[in-house]
DNA sequence: AATACATTCAATTGATATATTGAATGATAT
DNA sequence: ATATCATTCAATATATCAATTGAATGTATT
């Protein structure tokens, strides 16, 4: 006797949710979701050994979530869809409501230091559009590039003390980085406010607000 | 030195995804969805151990998905929230268009039988108000009891046959069931579509309808 | 208090996943 | 063609997970 659909589409699903049930592919997701990216790309980036890298990406392919393409010798990945996010998008909110670490990490972490609530998109495209806030991407040179707010100003966390002389001090600052657990745009804020500027973080990050179908710069 | 909390957070998000990763706690959830259950009332519905059950419950309640109270001698399980539906149903679209073989077996099995498309639960509302159609549960009767559609039959599919004079011969049958891959309401609509009755089915299921904020009727 | 029952715990076995290493593939450049 | 580089495959040791069994816990009933 053959299984049931049911049961086999069960084991489906249950093979796409472990796909995303280990931390360096969940943390490699989130590096796709600023765009293409290849393996060296990613191991390095993450700590990881090449082969190591190489393998989560084809469990990750296998579980449909994301697809590759050649571009002479290099093999870039990228999120096979929106659905992704969505997912990731529903795991994370799962998570941060019903397990008591993840609220402990979240409000002993992220929202310590940061008394205030983020800026929404929607706040801070008509703020932009009324040229009130200068708009701060902290994330690497090469991910701004695939991508970016329009007008965005992009300073990476390690130049960001040098490079102070560029923001208008009486101007407020919104800075964002790649999503909701990115810690780059809260070490931002956080220093950008020692040094006696008004700053505060865009909700979430770049990958969301393109999903969201915001205007988008790239280089 | 510590971990980041970055890398607790992608940790706890890993947990919650295996936890989901397996077919048969995917099976609970989904019968879980349907209302409170306890330990041996699951098992022996979906045919395991109950030592086996239990463990699996005890990991879904360790990953915040599902959570218990004693009541006598039983302890009851249920969803945590609505969040956990939207969870698999992120799960479910996913794997629907970028997995092959999940595109098959729904096209296959679920379509091949049933060349129509599900009323929508608005649609239902609408026909159901104007006194159009029989809406008929084809769930176990317990999983009626404890909430249902107004005004639905409560027909289980073993009975189906037997139970035929039930229905106006004239008048639109609407069959629903647990959710989107439950198999019942399919069956339903074949089985009364051969006696020459008018059947189709709703979109997804009962939790769906529940987590639309639609009325609900119990026994 | 003693018994019955539902559930959970603990220990075992077999299966599956991860990280590492070194070799194999596939594409470009010389 | 040969060399070079990025990536993938294959094989291994280690760790984690799943199902089973039998014992332990906790609650209701007698």
């Amino acid at each position: 006797m053959s299984i049931s659909p049911k049961q086999a589409l069960f084991a489906e699903f249950a093979t796409v949710a472990r796909a995303i049930g280990h931390p360096h592919r969940l943390e490699i997701l989130e590096h796709l979701a600023q765009g293409e990216r290849g393996v060296d790309a990613l191991s390095s980036r993450l700590g990881l050994a090449i082969a190591n890298a190489s393998q989560h990406l084809q469990q990750l392919r296998r579980a449909g979530l994301v697809t590759s393409r050649r571009d002479g010798k290099f093999v870039l990945y990228r999120l096979s869809d929106d659905g992704v996010l969505a997912l990731l998008s529903s795991l994370r909110q799962l998570a941060e409501r019903n397990i008591a670490e993840v609220g402990q990490i979240v409000r002993g972490y992220f929202d310590e230091r940061d008394s205030m609530e983020p800026v929404s998109r929607g706040e801070l495209l008509e703020r932009m559009r009324a040229g009130l806030v200068t708009v701060l991407d902290v994330r690497p040179a090469d991910e701004f590039a695939s991508g970016h707010v329009p007008g965005a100003l992009n300073i990476p966390l390690s130049e960001l003390e040098a490079r102070l002389s560029e923001f208008d001090p009486g101007r407020e600052i919104v800075a964002y980085c790649r999503g909701t657990y990115c810690v780059l745009s809260f070490e931002a804020v956080a220093r950008l406010r020692v040094r006696g500027l008004k700053a505060r973080r865009m909700e979430e990050g770049l990958p969301e607000w393109r999903a969201a179908g915001l205007p988008l710069e790239s280089t």
